[in-house]
RNA sequence: GCCGGGGUGGCGGAAUUGGUAGACGCGCUGGACUCAAAAUCCAGUGUCCCUAGGACGUGUGGGUUCGAGUCCCACCUCCGGCACCA
């Protein structure tokens, strides 16, 4: 053993050992228990992330433990890699998106394996190979089978100049990132999975999910959104014969203070009305350049166009006015609200601007003077409903619409259907045909996968696979005659809503072995780990593809992530020269609080997530040159709590860095015992320092052991390095010390592990075990020995510390308040005591005055 | 706008889930070693009054309790998501 720590001889020597003997390759065995840890796949941009290497981290401290408690641990890795960043790649550098693609995950690859994590990378599977989308495409075609995929008209951010689909990030301001035009909503045919079928599962299993973090179930309840109320039609005057306004509302209760109605821009009435009317369709054609997102739509200034069309009342017969309003959506409920202007804060907002009639119907204490009242209280103003409390109103004023047929007691969704149709080359291709005679058919599972064409061009704006000269021309596969394939490709979260049970069996002709997910998916997937960002898109689509997989006999289980462990974000500070340009912290010179840069003062901007725009990056390669990986991975898990942001310091890289160092000095051989597995018990030792530090260690072990199964990483390496520490400090004077000694050691080598496992497995080898760590079981702990023999006993006078007493550990509550109340008498000064209150092992509070 | 989360010393964070606030690390100060520096090691370090000792202290303001960082109410502020970024 060297005499100072050289991570990088270490590091490549003990990834060299893994890669030669396969170590973290994984068989079905259902004779093991197992273990499916999992994290987030990457998509390939080229260069691994701080983000990436702590995920990462994370899940192979996860899996690295496992492993030593004699789990059988699935821990696979792979590649998310299709999606606009190829395509964009192509355009701007004229590169194929694939060859982009390949080079990146090569990249990518490399600097996983430099990172030392537990992959079995016999697994590894990247989405763009057609290996996968091929499966994909025979589960979209049993979807389709299952009534689960269906077209229908839907909003889309269009650029008129490019004439291309924008995603809502390249819409910047209202305009197209390239061209500058401004965008247009316009209605295409798309293609859809029918996830509000799954709506009330995917809620009511929620409560299943024990192990997730409560707010991102939360967040995915109320993304669901699942509400009750009515649903009822108004009767339009001026419209033409017949014509109705279905909404639908929760609040039921207020229907007697409805003053006007509001449509989405996009409802029928309002295209009909666009028609006829300049004016109207003035102000559709503008609410059409706010772009798709909820959050423009909502955040915009609320604006209305009033229609010369009257809604009647369903009760009282009385017209109402009929608005077009920019912020009614068309895609939740029916895409026309009943407005209540006293009891709804935007449509108080809307009827202030536009000069409505408000007509307050609840009354309560405390109801504001200038804003609508949106909470509980007594009907006035409601005709036969006075007087009774607005919950009871709900049930009475749908009792009364359902009597008079006009409407009947719903529940809703906010959940949509979710749109998968991308006009997209670098995707998974829709596997169906337009035949004019058959219409759309499913392309037939023996002709899969249909592969994308590798000669396309992306100098015209539009989806290549639709330019290609070829490639959509084809035959129908149900009556052989000239047909066409559908170009649109398939939205990349479908990619990664299963890719978890494929990597149970990643070459299976089959889009999956059941075996193979039936062993590794019992249960879930046992630990999940990922950004929070995705706490309700990715998540909520893999769940309901789990579902309908599950459906389709491809797995057992109801819920794909048993568990989920989501991490927070890598942060730095950004660094801005007088000019505004932004400098990458590798660039300035930091001495104490004065930043400079070519001597300069630099202005140091708050933490912030690290990103490619603000230059705010620290590389993990870099990091990994200059202290080995080993290093790193402390860093992370120290520096900062899982699921909290992590704020990124190069002083504490350097405490990493130190802390290792010290470790790594404890390997001193005049302090070992030569006896390799050899301890010695806790009743045969005499000396307090020594059945201290037999203490010490034995609490460490337990402290780690529980620390790491809740996650609490920062606080299991606290510990560690406590008891190393202590360790340094220990007198070793002969063979019991250089026993316990090398017990401690040992201990820390063992307990590091799977945190820092280049360097440990160097330790342990030294230490003279012939066995690597890899191959070793957790240690267990000596609870006679982590037992402590004395406490402090804290006393308190009314609530605050007068005095801290050691008292034997199992000492009586009678034993406790004696002892207190001889502490206390000092401090009363006259006072008498009133009460004791005595918190078992741990203080005692006397009440005086 | 809507949904969700966070805020504790100079800094990152800890706190047995209502019971000693500040573990561990960073930084800083002093010391040792050195011709010197780096590295390493030792000691100190919440703030204020300061002698023992005391007062104050977990974003702000209220409340519950013998006791609140932890529970309740109101607010301030920062961050994540909002359906075509992944």
């Amino acid at each position: 053993m060297t005499a100072r720590y050289n991570p990088f001889e270490i590091e490549e020597k003990w990834q060299g050992v893994w890669d030669a003997e396969n170590t973290f390759k994984t068989v079905t065995d259902t004779s093991k228990p197992k273990y499916y840890v999992l994290e987030m796949f990457p998509y390939p941009s080229g260069k691994l992330h701080m983000g990436h290497l702590r995920n990462y981290t994370l899940g192979d401290v996860i899996a690295r433990y496992k492993r030593a408690k004699g789990f059988n641990v699935l821990h696979p890795m792979g590649w998310d890699s299709f999606g606009m960043p190829a395509e964009n790649a192509a355009m701007q550098h004229n590169t194929h998106p694939a060859s982009w693609t390949d080079s990146n995950i090569a990249a990518m690859r490399d600097g996983l394996k430099k990172a030392g994590f537990a992959y079995d990378w016999d697994r590894e599977l990247a989405t763009c190979k057609k290996d996968y989308y091929g499966a994909q495409q025979a589960l979209f075609i049993d979807m389709y089978n299952k009534g689960l995929v269906y077209q229908k008209e839907s909003l889309v951010n269009w650029d008129p100049v490019d004439n291309t689909v924008l995603a809502n990030e390249q819409v910047v301001d209202g305009k197209g990132w390239r061209s500058g035009a401004v965008v247009e909503r316009r209605s295409m045919t798309q293609w859809f999975m029918a996830i509000t079928k799954y709506a009330d599962e995917l809620l009511g299993d929620l409560s299943q999910l024990n192990d997730w973090p409560e707010r991102v179930r939360l967040m995915q309840e109320n993304w669901i959104g699942k509400s009750e109320g009515l649903s009822f039609a108004f009767d339009v005057k001026g419209a033409g014969d017949g014509v109705t306004l279905p909404v639908y509302t929760t609040r039921p209760d207020t229907i007697m203070g409805v003053t006007y109605c509001s449509i989405a821009p996009e409802h029928p009435l309002a295209a009909q009305l666009a028609e006829q009317n300049a004016e109207a369709k003035a102000f559709v054609e503008e609410c059409q350049s706010m772009g798709t997102s909820q959050e423009a739509i909502e955040k915009a200034e609320k604006k209305g166009f009033k229609t010369p069309y009257v809604a009647v009342h369903p009760i009282t017969g009385e017209d109402v006015p009929v608005y077009i309003a920019n912020f009614v959506l068309m895609g939740y409920g029916t895409g026309a609200v009943m407005a209540v202007p006293a009891h709804d804060e935007r449509d108080y907002e809307f009827a202030k601007k536009y000069d409505i009639a408000i007509q307050q119907v609840i009354h309560a204490e405390d109801m504001p003077a200038d804003n609508a009242y949106t909470g509980e209280g007594v009907m006035i103003n409601s005709g036969e409903f006075d007087g009774l409390t607005n919950e009871a109103a709900k049930k009475a004023v749908i009792a009364r619409i359902e009597k008079l047929g006009k409407g009947e007691k719903t529940e809703n969704y906010r959940l949509r259907d979710w749109g998968i149709s991308r006009q997209r080359y670098w995707g998974c291709p829709i596997p169906f045909v337009e035949c004019p005679s058959c219409g759309l058919v499913a392309e037939k599972k023996e002709n899969l996968p249909i592969e994308l064409p590798e000669d396309v061009t992306f100098d015209k704006p539009g989806n290549p696979l639709d330019h290609h000269a070829t490639w959509k021309h084809t035959s129908c596969p149900s009556c052989g005659e000239k047909a066409q394939r559908v170009t649109d490709t398939m939205d990349t979260f479908m990619d990664s809503s299963w890719y978890f049970l494929r990597y149970c069996s990643p070459q299976s002709n089959d889009v999956v072995n059941k075996d193979d997910v039936n062993y590794w998916l019992s249960g879930g997937v046992d630990q999940y780990i990922g950004g929070v960002e995705h706490a309700i898109l990715h998540l909520l689509y893999a769940r309901f593809i789990h579902k309908v997989m599950r459906d389709l006999g491809y797995v057992n289980c109801d819920e794909p992530f048993k568990a989920l462990l989501t991490q927070g974000m890598v942060l730095h500070n950004s660094y801005q020269t007088s000019e505004g340009r932004y400098l990458y912290p590798s660039e300035v010179d930091v001495d104490g609080d004065q930043v400079t840069f070519n001597g300069e003062a630099v202005q140091v901007n708050r933490m912030e997530k690290m990103s490619k725009s603000k230059n705010n990056v620290v590389e993990p390669m870099t990091l990994i040159d200059k202290y080995g990986v080993d290093t790193a991975r402390l860093f992370i898990l120290f520096q900062a709590p899982a699921e909290r942001d992590l704020e990124w310091s190069d002083n504490a890289v350097e405490g990493a860095w130190r802390f290792l160092g010290r470790l790594w000095n404890l390997m001193d051989a005049d302090k070992l015992s030569t006896k390799v597995d050899h301890t010695v018990a806790t009743n045969l030792l005499t000396e307090k320092a020594d059945v201290d530090i037999k203490r010490a260690i034995h609490q460490c072990i337990d402290k780690v052991s529980k620390d790491v199964e809740k996650f609490q990483f920062n606080t299991m390496i606290a510990a560690v390095m406590e008891l190393s520490n202590k360790l340094s400090a220990y007198k070793v004077t002969g063979e019991t010390q250089k026993s316990l000694y090398r017990e401690g050691v040992e201990a820390c080598v063992r307990l590091l592990n799977p945190a820092v496992p280049h360097m440990t497995e160097e330790m342990w080898q030294a230490l003279g075990h012939s066995a690597p760590l890899t191959a070793t079981s957790w240690p267990e702990v000596d609870q006679k020995a982590a037992k402590d023999s004395e406490i402090t006993l804290v006393v308190q006078m009314n609530g605050k510390l007068k005095e801290r007493l050691t008292v034997p550990a199992d000492i009586a509550n009678d034993d406790a308040e004696k002892r207190a109340l001889e502490a206390i008498a000092p401090h009363l000064g006259g006072l008498s005591v009133r009460k004791c209150i005595v918190v078992p092992k741990r203080l005692v509070n006397i009440v005086v005055g």
